[in-house]
DNA sequence: TATATAGTTGCGAAATAACGAAACTATATA
DNA sequence: TATATAGTTTCGTTATTTCGCAACTATATA
């Protein structure tokens, strides 16, 4: 593999990560994980406008993660890679485990805290 | 568990996603993937200078996906949680099962282009 | 102490991302 | 056709990220 693809494979790698370094598409993608939604649900839900959500929904169908299905009025959106839940879940997993650790940690200081 | 609570964990996981969205921090990732590794190693192996690598072992120690450690004169960094090279490795699979569908995708294009 | 090597940090400019507001398109229904 | 509903897009402001450059700190060794 040249330098070059290998370059353009991480770049690849880190659009698609920046597609979910935000939170409210984070949350888009776990609503999402049952069944396919429309705009309007995830607005309710999510306790936001619809037009924020459908920015939010563009970003993550234009990079190909979303698929979109039209029916009458209302258009329905699912995860192109039901997949990309396992590399949720896990670093989900990763980040409850750190917190704890951070718990244990905050919990040591506490103790020592009351202590002394 | 609370709106406020879940807001915050949607935050930190974006906030991780966030750290892995650079292709180099990516690319160091994957470089310690075996064994720690000092800042020259990688900026060697990476084509950088010392200062940027640096920079970018910065943003990953900070938030917290780097252990350091000292011998003498060279800062040894690893991966605080290897389970990460999980889902990196799950979201690079996710990668090349979307470029080899683009690349039958192409291939079909390129046929019935050369058919007609 | 002086010098080299390894690594870090601060600064500033350029590029990129976020999001509210308002205008827009598409479908259904009276 | 007119109106409502569902969703999209554009624009402008503000915030964040990236990265080179130069100055800085820390350790080793002559």
């Amino acid at each position: 593999m040249s330098r070059q693809s290998e370059r353009q494979i991480y770049e690849m790698h880190a659009q698609v990560c920046s597609v979910l370094s935000n939170p409210k598409r984070l949350e888009i993608i776990n609503l999402l994980r049952e069944n396919e939604k429309t705009v309007g649900n995830l607005a309710e839900k999510m306790g936001l406008t619809k037009a924020n959500v459908s920015q939010q929904i563009a970003i993550l169908r234009h990079k190909g993660l979303l698929f979109a299905r039209r029916e009458g009025q209302h258009i329905y959106y699912r995860l192109a890679f039901p997949k990309m839940l396992k590399a949720y879940d896990l670093l989900r997993e990763i980040l409850m485990e750190r917190l704890s650790k951070q718990g244990e940690w905050f919990d040591k200081l506490r103790k020592e805290g009351t202590t002394k």
